[in-house]
RNA sequence: GGGCACGUAGAUCAGCGGAAGAUCGCUGCUUUCGCAAAGCAGAGGCCGGGGGUUCAAAUCCCCCCGUGUCCA
């Protein structure tokens, strides 16, 4: 980057000059003679005991000084975003503000909700998680405070100059740092194919903030200015709070009380981790996490079993619920909305401890039965069982050392040797793209106005062509619904041609028509949309909106929209939740749903500038995940839910008619699947289920409120008769041995041996059956011929000593051109189909009367 | 989203190419005034589902389904 991006008229006007730190070799700024940058490694942390700042800051003198000093210098105060970055499928997690504004207002999609804006955003990085409580610095979650500002050519705010110079007031003259021991390093920032100058803050070793300037997009090898240009600082509140109060550690500033009554029980890291998990756990339930083995769940899970572990190496540990809860509090005072369903959350815990205690004990028995495996063939247990351990059963390895009698050693490298069993995973997702492919229109071409979110009932409509190739069809407006948003398509046509799908793409919504037709651009047309099935996906589309309202009251606030299609015949909604639906669940869920319904309350759909909206109703707007867009559509059904959603829907909630749930299932962990029926089509699955009822109580026999006990006495009736058919075969199989047992013509003997020998076409299974008869007394063998798939089989069985089942089978082998083997008490045979099965049988029945052969080999 | 582990009797699990097992629970009998207990006997299995390999598959291979776990 171009020194000459850093040279700041305000460094000069402070009398601050360029150096280069002999340690690391950056150049930066400062009026104080320093040879290096104020920021670790290359300066040791001076503030420790001795303060940075004029006074001692806690936590929330700090967050208020910082927002009020840019309150009063034209920003806007923004309240924080979810620590689950929903409107992004890039991350899990905000990590910093300017997550809130990615992507669509960083790139000028759509204006920030206020600019300039200051804002104290909670931010969850798990990076770091092994150096928190260790390092003295590192949170999982920690405060971001920030200043931004988004300039476009026609609206400048302020950049760099305006930037710095706000930077060095809040410091100097407010929070009364010495000027000269600030440095102020030249970096460069890049990401997301944007790239500019950036400032790191130096201050008596610590790095207080980053001042990041995005102002170019790379273009091959090229730098273009971006047309935004966006002001990104990033302020540690917990850093900041830390220099003012000059402790040994970061913690000791930050957690307060918090840290003092968990250190009367815990030593320090401990003490430490408890609270910071406690405070990521507080957000991340709060906005909507369930614990679970993927994606974000996973890490709430991780936190919560890394506190569970420590608590219980401890005898006088509180309850994992009760740190939860004193945190939280702590936390509630600035964010309210945290902890403000307790309850809700205390549940979803508690569910989480559970399963972890049933893992364990799963687990636990598992090791031991590994162990006492290893002992029995004298493989001793090796370091790399546990981390096999860890991986597959989830065993710390400190557990597994305690429970086992011989316990490996706990590798050094255990977590590098973890990553290892995971490196050959990285295998490249395909991202075939799906669907047919719409053409990239000139931007000369008209946008569509989209009408139907003005009027869901306005089916027939006049519009002109402004594009058209083959069967596809762009018009300057439509009522047409496309894909979109869980819902699919409208149908209808368009003139005399059929529009079997619509699509949006860019500015422009896409008809594919059933053949190509000749439309010229500029042409009048007449689009007609089949009711029918308009109504039956806006009934849809409107159910889902009051299961999802009624789901959160029945089941809690935890409960968030993972998903969500609408079809014709059915629709679904995936929600998170921590266990299966229990029977009264589902049918309290629909019994409010009724209940909505026949109250008959207003659907509204209208829009709203995203900001007005978040604010009235916060984040639980976002159910169908990512709204783009410089207004949102809301749709509100009357006191009951509220979503920012782009379908088509009722405008009362009569119109529904009525919701039937077909089924619920587990579709991954934490996640729930509704599948149901409205309208039109949940009287028709009624009506098929009813019949289907009336039908089966017919043919039992039985009232249809009976059919229950019919089954299960019909289901009585067949495992008897299958009992008793199994019997049946069983004794015939008896009778048959009995009657060879005593026929002179089916035996031969020979010394101590006696021969058993029949023909039939019995089956492999049977032959088996018949030959453990045969053999149950000692000297007797069974050379038995079957069949098996129009070949002949060969089945013997021996319980004489010396005869062997497997050299009988071979005798007997080649006189059937058979294929065979078993060992010395059963062997077994199929031959070619046609070979001579008799002679195969006399051969093994002659070798089994062969005297046995002396013992070899063993000497 | 991916890696790994696991699905066998009502429960917990052995077996890991040659004739489905153990323990607990269950039923019956013996013993007892009765119970507990003990002894004896017995019932109970699509070895998760579907393909394949093999003379032979619970066992090996592939694909599903389910569960757990770790990682992103």
């Amino acid at each position: 980057m171009d020194p000459a991006e850093y040279d700041l008229q305000f460094f000069h006007r402070v009398g601050m000059r360029r150096r280069a730190c002999v340690v690391c070799g950056s150049a930066f700024w400062s009026q104080g003679a320093h040879d290096r940058c104020q920021e670790a490694p290359c300066s040791p942390y001076t503030f420790i005991g001795h303060p940075g700042f004029a006074r001692a800051y806690s936590p929330d003198d700090m967050r208020e000084t910082y927002l009020s000093f840019f309150e009063a210098r034209g920003h806007q105060r923004v309240r924080r975003y979810p620590v689950v970055a929903r409107w992004r499928n890039d991350v899990f997690f905000t990590q910093a503000s300017i997550y809130d504004f990615q992507p669509w207002v960083t790139s000028g999609a759509i204006p920030p909700p206020a600019n300039p804006l200051t804002i104290s955003q909670p931010c969850l990085r798990f990076i770091d998680l092994e150096e928190v409580g260790r390092s003295g610095r590192h949170l999982t979650l920690f405060e971001m405070l920030a200043h931004h500002a988004f300039n476009r050519p026609d609206h400048e705010v302020y950049f760099k100059e305006r930037t710095v110079e706000l930077c060095h007031e809040l410091l100097t003259s407010t929070l009364g740092a010495d000027p000269a021991a600030i440095t102020y390093k030249e970096e460069e920032w890049e990401g997301g194919g944007n790239l500019g100058p950036s400032l790191s803050v130096g201050l008596k070793g610590s790095e207080v903030a980053t001042l990041v300037f995005m102002e170019y997009v790379r273009d091959g090898a090229a730098l273009k200015p971006m047309p935004l240009t966006v002001v990104d600082t990033g302020y540690g509140l917990e850093r900041l709070t830390w220099v003012s109060q000059g402790t040994k550690t970061a913690y000791e500033a930050v957690f307060g009380s918090m840290y003092d009554e968990l250190r009367v029980t815990f030593p320090p890291r401990e003490a430490t981790l408890l609270i910071d998990h406690s405070r990521a756990l507080n957000f991340l339930l709060t906005d909507g996490v369930v614990p679970s083995n993927s994606k974000d769940g996973y890490f709430a899970r991780l936190l919560l079993r890394r506190m569970l572990r420590l608590l219980q190496r401890v005898p006088e540990a509180p309850e994992i619920t009760a740190v939860l809860d004193r945190v939280g509090r702590e936390v509630a005072r600035i964010f309210p909305e945290v902890g403000a369903h307790r309850d809700d959350l205390r549940r979803v815990v508690e569910a989480e401890v559970e399963r972890y205690a049933e893992a364990l004990v799963r687990a636990r028995a598992a090791i031991h039965r590994h162990e006492e495996r290893a002992e029995r063939e004298g493989k001793p247990l090796t370091s790399d069982d546990l981390v096999a351990w860890y991986d597959s059963l989830g065993v710390p390895p400190e557990v597994a050392v305690e429970e086992l009698r011989h316990p490996p050693a706990i590798p050094e490298d255990f977590y590098a040797r973890l990553a290892a069993r995971h490196e050959q995973e990285a295998r490249e997702t395909d991202y075939a793209e799906k669907g047919a492919e719409l053409p990239e229109l000139p931007a000369a071409v008209a946008e569509t106005k989209v009408e139907y979110y003005l009027d869901p009932y306005t089916l027939s409509f006049e519009a002109h062509v402004v594009w058209s190739e083959g069967p596809l069809v762009v018009l300057d407006r439509t009522f047409f619904y496309p894909t979109g948003g869980g819902q699919i398509t409208d149908t209808g046509r368009i003139g005399e041609v059929a529009v079997v799908e619509v699509a949006r793409k860019g500015r422009w919504v896409f008809h594919r028509l059933e053949r190509p037709t000749a439309l010229h651009v500029g042409e009048r047309v007449h689009g007609h949309i089949d009711a029918a099935r308009r109504v039956q996906l806006m009934q849809h589309h409107t159910a889902t909106h009051l299961l999802n309202g009624a789901l959160r009251e029945v089941l809690g606030p935890h409960v968030w929209q993972a998903g969500a299609y609408k079809g014709l015949e059915s629709a679904r909604i995936d929600i998170t939740h921590f266990r299966p639906l229990t029977a009264e669940e589902v049918r309290r869920v629909e019994r409010r749903v009724h209940e909505v319904i026949r109250e008959d309350r207003a659907v509204k759909s209208y829009f709203e500038s995203r900001s007005e909206a978040e604010r009235r109703f916060g984040f639980t707007l976002y159910q169908g995940g990512a709204v783009p867009g410089r207004e949102l559509r809301i749709v509100e059904v009357e006191n009951f839910d509220v979503e920012a959603c782009g379908g088509t829907h009722c405008t009362h909630t009569s119109e529904v008619g009525s919701v039937q749930i077909l089924g619920t299932e587990r579709i991954q962990d934490g996640i729930v699947r509704l599948t149901y029926a409205a309208g039109e089509r949940a009287l028709d699955v009624r009506e098929v289920h009813e019949h289907a009822l009336r039908d089966a109580a017919r043919k039992l026999g039985v009232p249809p409120e009976k059919v229950g006990e019919g089954i299960d006495r019909l289901l009585g009736e067949v495992e008897e008769s299958r009992q008793k058919a199994r019997a049946g075969t069983k004794e015939d199989l008896s009778r048959l041995a009995e009657r060879l047992l005593t026929d002179p013509a089916a035996i031969r003997t020979g010394g101590s041996v006696s021969v058993v020998h029949h023909v039939s076409a019995l089956d492999r299974k049977s032959l088996m059956e018949l030959s453990r008869r045969l053999t149950r007394l000692p000297g007797r063998v069974a050379v038995l011929a079957g069949e098996s798939e129009g070949r002949g089989l060969l089945f013997v069985g021996s319980s004489a000593p010396g005869v062997s089942a497997l050299a009988c089978v071979e005798a007997g082998r080649s006189a059937f051109e058979g294929k065979g083997g078993g060992n010395p008490s059963a062997a077994s045979a199929i031959g070619e189909p046609g070979a001579p099965l008799r002679a195969a049988v006399d051969a093994a029945v002659r070798a089994a009367l062969l005297p046995a052969p002396p013992a070899v080999g063993a000497s």
